[in-house]
DNA sequence: CGGGGCTCCTGTGCGC
DNA sequence: TGCGCACAGGAGCCCC
């Protein structure tokens, strides 16, 4: 679900309510979410902290906590497809609640279940996150770098946008959208992208997602933000989920087909 | 290295 | 109406 501007309008939205509050209570309908550590450790960590920080990294978002005794904790969460964050009143459908010291609640919801929580004390030293690409809205994320990097693979661009050790924070809808705005065939070979491409998919990289935080990301299904509310990029899109429909461009129907096992929506006409 | 298929889950929408 | 299938903002794994 939640891709790179979602995570981050998330993470704007907590750290505006969330801040300096303390854990007073934590229920766990679903403990399937849970990855680390064991569920009575998890509870007996979290109870009592307090939450100093929100951070994002790709499409992880992290809550920083503090213990009455010092150490220092964080909240991994990772949305997946269908997970939601939402603060304010208790929420009946959630998977977990957490009761915070002004009596508001933080829930987590996650229909699918695929989402997964970790408490852990180095969220840098995660798997997941020692193996992420830079992140695209970085300074350190530049044209240079990025075409090094695209020059050394043969995978399909689309498929490349996707892997998050590649790039972090891109997701099915921002890949669709970067391309078609660059005129780039998902299924070119990344090594063969000319120069013109490869800086007009840099520079619609940073476009896209910053475009997408300011209108608050796209609720395609599930997703909302930190309050519970849909994003308004979905009005913004030109290809993703729009098969069959008429390319606002230059009117040919819009495609879809399957790469690395997910759909992917391009004008055939455009993107040569 | 790249890609296809499958898995973890629940829900919706479509064609027959 | 009911059923089966395809598909859904993700990502790890195995196998070729």
């Amino acid at each position: 679900m939640p891709e790179l501007p979602e995570v981050e309008t998330i993470k704007r939205d907590l750290e505006k309510v969330i801040l300096n509050k303390k854990v007073i209570d934590i229920t766990i309908y679903k403990s399937k979410v849970i990855k680390e550590p064991s569920l009575p450790k998890f509870k007996q960590l979290l109870k009592g902290a307090t939450c100093i920080q929100v951070l994002r990294r790709g499409k992880l978002l992290i809550l920083s906590f503090r213990r009455e005794d010092g150490h220092r904790y964080y909240l991994t969460i990772h949305l997946r497809m269908t997970g939601q964050l939402v603060f304010g009143k208790k929420d009946l459908n959630s998977r977990l609640n957490l009761r915070l010291s002004d009596g508001s609640f933080l829930s987590y919801n996650d229909q699918r279940l695929l989402g997964e929580l970790r408490l852990v004390k180095d969220w840098q030293g995660l798997d997941f996150v020692r193996h992420m690409g830079p992140e695209p809205l970085n300074k350190g994320f530049t044209l240079t770098e990025f075409k090094k990097r695209l020059d050394r693979k043969k995978a399909k661009i689309k498929s490349l946008l996707l892997d998050q050790s590649f790039i972090a924070g891109i997701g099915n809808i921002y890949a669709a959208e970067t391309l078609f705005l660059s005129g780039i065939n998902p299924k070119k070979a990344a090594h063969r992208l000319t120069n013109i491409e490869t800086s007009r998919l840099f520079g619609n990289i940073k476009k896209v997602l910053r475009q997408a935080i300011i209108h608050r990301g796209t609720s395609f299904s599930n997703y909302r933000d930190g309050r519970g509310k849909k994003g308004s990029y979905l009005q913004r899109l030109f290809v993703y989920g729009r098969r069959g429909e008429s390319c606002f461009k230059c009117g040919s129907k819009i495609k879809r087909i399957s790469i690395s096992g997910r759909g992917t929506y391009f004008c055939p006409r455009c993107q040569k």
